[in-house]
RNA sequence: AGGCGCGUAGCUCAGUGGGAGAGCGCCACCUUGACACGGUGGAGGUCGGCGGUUCAAUCCCGCCCGCGCCUACCA
């Protein structure tokens, strides 16, 4: 038989295993085979990072899932790819170029694109190569990127479908405009950091014909862009002012008039007067609808006034915003200033403040959009777990704006629209284009803009699988049955997804959506670069392994809440993992050598008692895990095996078949533990593969095989309650099973240890050990165990009393179920011997005295559940008893 | 401002209307032929505070305190 290294090193089989699964093509989707399938998309990563540990979590649950799915038997594709990033991948680029002095204006749109998708490759091969080493069952002959031909159809599709329903139109609109990355953004892409200090700033309105009105701004330079002052028609400071024109310091000729607007100004607020600048400030734009006032805009795309803004046209915002204060001063127009907290958006990408401003945009009707979607959680088609995220995608979805998805980039999904020279029309056209679709000129010219990325990441549920051809991977694969993903992109993503795929395909994209937290450091912050706190997955995975972190992220993982994820963790599973490496390489060195060739075939008769607590434990652990899978309780379902294998399987099982295996050709009994042994750790390595995939493969690949098995681990049947997978016998009576061998042998050996550790005998000092069981049940399953217990306590004599302990210096301890005496000659400290004995009477009348309070209340007894009542009796009889056999060893120290 | 969530062992976190748990850490002992990435035993908690419901509350309800997140607003 192959032997295992003493420890183990997950380096030397990692890109082996991985090799091997490749090489038999375990991880293909195929739509021809009928039977049961289970799809999944993954969450495309940027294209232009690294994968961060919050991929890796992402990646590792999924992947569990995939992998149980696909050793259910089930038809399984799970879709990898990447997504193209629109303003993050041009930024890139954009800086790169710079260190080279280049600008993209100079090298030209096409060759500017060219050098994106260099950047493309290499950042792609980075990734799937991560993806790889981190296990990723992916179906990679399915592989997608969002700017591939198909996905790109799929984005024309949509585009032309919308536009041609009226729910993409052009317009002029008020849009957040990043100065950084000169591009509109959607209302999304903006962030409202935590407020800082700022200045409120306020300045006099002289009004025509006498007398002025105080306004006040946080951005004094909008002023410029003036077109009105709204005041309240209820105020009474104000109400004879309405109609009235001010006059605008820098532009006197300006039309600007004093107007009653009730839902711009409050009265409440300041001087209750309130300045508008309908083309910079969305209030501002609302109240210029509702009056016909002009709106002027200021800016120039890079954050510099324009020739609107007079005298101060060509400065920088911001300069030009401390060249207003001075300018209003000077005029003495200035009427105080007072610090206040404000909080400006800032663009997601690049962090600069992000201006309103007045621009020709495309824009989605999204309400339309919005109300079978919600229709769709609502009803239960699509779950959400935790569900607690249902009411915030609610809010969202009800509360929608349209959507602005043209962008100033280069690098995206170009739109499909071609404006007319002539006659000024707009052609949107599913082919493109060589005349005017109006009136037939040829001089068109194609829309400069792009889309959105999440304009085409919207429709990755189903473009990946061809739509909006109608492929056999269509009909099978979509709707998917599982997306998982962070919260943090529910709008984004979750609810467009939702939407596109409700309105283009009819179906849901989506059965299930599983929300899981950030992973942050041990110490609960937010990992970043700049912090330096940031754990790198790839370092990770050669310090501890990839299983490792696998096991650990899925070990930590609660739904909803965030993963603190530590160093010692990691340690503690890698630990795990080098015991589970340990516990094989035990087995298969003892195991007797016919067993290399072939497994016995063995049922329930042929099994003892310990090996029936082996089986049961197993197919307990086997329900456990289930249970936790079907509830993607991940952290429950680790535990569960992780508890099995260490604490029963080592602790336990292997401990108490030493005697067993030790000869080596073993007999029957050594034969029949062999071949249980085997089956139940086969079954273990299986639960156990969806988390930690390598190294059971590993291990799996050097057990001995039964005939007809799946060659390899990740293509082999998983073990659930109707099947465990492996022949072990499923209807034992497992409580009793397990009970048996808890109370008789577990039990005994635990207090003999406590007893010795107590008293500070040495390990090496033989001892005498008196068994007496406090239910005569026990006392044949005693007397069976005794050799067992002998060993494991390591007693050189184990006897089962007929009737009370003797009379002589001894530690003693009573059990639930055992009386242990160990008789100790000469050393026992009768002082300390006493003392803990009190202890463990005093403890026992306090739970005695407890219990009889609760059963002396007659309100307990009677509205309490029966079963409830009999089991505290049940538990007073036998904390009477112990504590009268526990009073009458103290009286006989005395 | 509104919404959501959290507060349980030194740390990070599970958990349940009926005898407080895990991992790591800590203490003591142990080179036992799978494993020192190990073994054995142990210490450690008013389950944030105050009320209420209940025979019974760490769990359900209300209020308060502390922390986090999301959405909105901010002349």
């Amino acid at each position: 038989m192959k032997t295992l290294d003493k420890a183990f090193d997950p380096e030397t089989y990692e890109s082996r295993i991985a090799q091997l699964w490749e090489q038999a093509d375990a991880f293909r989707g195929d739509p021809s085979r009928g039977g049961e399938r289970f799809s999944m998309v993954i969450p495309p990563p940027n294209v232009t990072g690294s994968l961060h540990i919050g991929h890796a979590l992402d990646y590792t649950l999924q992947d569990v899932i995939v992998r149980r799915q696909r050793m259910l038997g089930k038809d399984t594709v799970w879709v990898p790819g990447t997504d193209h990033a629109g303003i993050a991948t041009q930024m890139v680029v954009e800086r790169h170029l710079r260190e080279q002095g280049l600008t993209r204006h100079e090298l030209g749109r096409e060759r500017f694109v060219e050098e994106v998708w260099k950047w493309k490759e290499t950042y792609h091969a980075r990734i799937v190569e991560t993806l790889r080493r981190l296990g990723c069952s992916c179906d990679w002959s399915r592989e997608r990127f969002t700017l591939d031909p198909g996905l790109s159809r799929a984005v024309r599709e949509t585009f032309v479908r919308l536009h041609e329903e009226g729910l993409i139109y052009r317009g002029e609109r008020l849009i957040n405009w990043s100065v950084g990355s000169q591009t509109a953004l959607s209302d999304l892409e903006v962030l409202r950091d935590e407020p800082e200090q700022g200045e409120l700033w306020s300045f006099a309105y002289p009004v025509e014909g006498g007398g002025e009105i105080v306004v006040a701004t946080t951005r004094p330079e909008t002023m410029l862009g003036d077109t009105a002052v709204a005041v309240h028609p209820d105020d009474p400071r104000w109400k004879d002012m309405i109609g009235r024109r001010v006059i605008h310091p820098f532009f006197p000729e300006r039309e600007i008039r004093v107007i009653a607007d009730e839902i711009l100004a409050d009265p409440e607020t300041g001087t209750g007067a309130v300045k508008v600048t309908p083309a910079h400030d969305p209030n501002d734009f609302e109240c210029g609808r509702r009056h016909g006032l002009p709106m002027i805009n200021i800016l120039n795309p890079d954050g510099t006034l324009n020739e609107n803004a007079g005298p101060f046209a060509g400065l920088d915002r911001f300069e030009a915003r401390e060249r207003v204060k001075q300018a209003l001063t000077e005029r003495g127009l200035f009427r105080g200033s007072r610090p206040h907290m404000y909080a400006p958006g800032r663009c997601q990408r690049t962090h600069t403040i992000v201006e309103p401003m007045l621009s020709t945009q495309w824009f989605v009707r999204m309400k339309p959009l919005a109300e079978p979607a919600i229709e769709a959680v609502r009803s239960g088609a699509i779950r959400f777990v935790p569900s607690s995220w249902e009411k915030t995608y609610f809010h969202w979805l009800e509360n929608i704006e349209d959507w602005c998805i043209s962008r100033q980039l280069w690098w995206g999904h170009r739109i499909p629209a071609w404006h007319c020279a002539d006659c000024g029309e707009i052609t949107v056209a599913r082919e493109d284009p060589s005349a005017c679709g109006s009136c037939g000129s040829p001089r068109i010219e194609q829309d400069p803009d792009v889309l959105d990325t999440w304009f085409s990441s919207q429709l990755w549920p189903f473009s990946v699988f061809g739509w909006p051809e109608r492929t056999p991977d269509l009909e099978r694969y979509h709707p998917t049955d599982v997306l998982v993903t962070g919260f943090d992109i529910i709008f984004f993503w979750v609810a467009r997804m939702i939407m596109s795929s409700l309105h283009l395909t009819g179906k849901i994209p989506f059965r299930t959506v599983l929300f899981h937290g950030l992973v942050r450091d041990a110490q609960g912050r937010k990992m970043s670069k700049s912090t330096g706190n940031a754990i790198d997955p790839g370092e990770t995975m050669d310090r501890h392994g990839v299983d490792a972190l696998r096991f650990t992220l899925a070990a930590m993982t609660s739904p909803g809440s965030d993963i603190a994820l530590s160093e010692s963790r990691l340690e503690g599973y890698r630990a795990f993992l080098n015991k589970l490496w340990n516990a094989t390489r035990f087995l298969l060195m003892r195991l007797p050598a016919e067993l290399e060739r072939e497994r016995p075939d063995y049922d329930e008769a042929d099994l003892d008692d310990l090996d029936r607590y082996l089986v049961a434990s197993f197919l307990d652990t086997v329900d456990a895990v289930d249970r936790a899978m079907d509830a993607f309780r991940f952290d429950q379902a680790v535990e569960a095996i992780y508890h099995f294998l260490w604490h029963t399987f080592c602790d336990w099982s292997i401990e108490l078949s030493k005697p067993d295996l030790a000869s080596g050709d073993g007999g029957e009994r050594g034969r029949i533990r062999g071949a249980v042994m085997l089956d139940v750790l086969d079954g273990a390595l299986r639960l156990l593969h969806p988390f930690a995939p390598f190294i059971t493969e590993e291990l799996w690949q050097h057990l001995p095989r039964r005939h007809g098995e799946s060659p390899l681990l990740a293509t082999a049947r998983i073990p659930t309650p109707d099947d465990p997978a492996v022949p072990v016998p499923r209807a034992l009576d497992r409580p009793a099973a397990r009970a048996l061998v808890e109370h008789w042998l577990i039990e005994p050996v635990g207090a003999v240890r406590g007893l010795r550790s107590g008293a500070g005998i040495a390990p090496s000092r033989p001892i005498r050990v008196l068994l007496r069981p406090r239910d005569e049940s026990g006392r044949e399953a005693l007397a069976r165990f005794a050799d067992r217990i002998g060993v494991l306590a390591r007693a050189e004599r184990v006897e089962v009393l007929d009737g009370a302990p003797p009379d002589e210096p001894a530690l003693r301890h009573v059990g639930e179920h055992v009386e242990v005496t160990v008789p100790l000659e000469g050393a026992v400290d009768i002082e300390q011997e006493r003392a803990r004995l009190s202890r463990e009477r005093d403890k026992l009348a306090r739970e005695r005295d407890g219990l009889r309070r609760k059963l002396s209340n007659p309100a307990f007894v009677e509205k309490a559940p029966a079963e409830v009542v009999d089991k505290d009796r049940g538990r007073l009889a036998s904390v009477e008893a112990r504590l009268a056999e526990v009073e009458r060893l103290l009286g006989q120290l005395s």
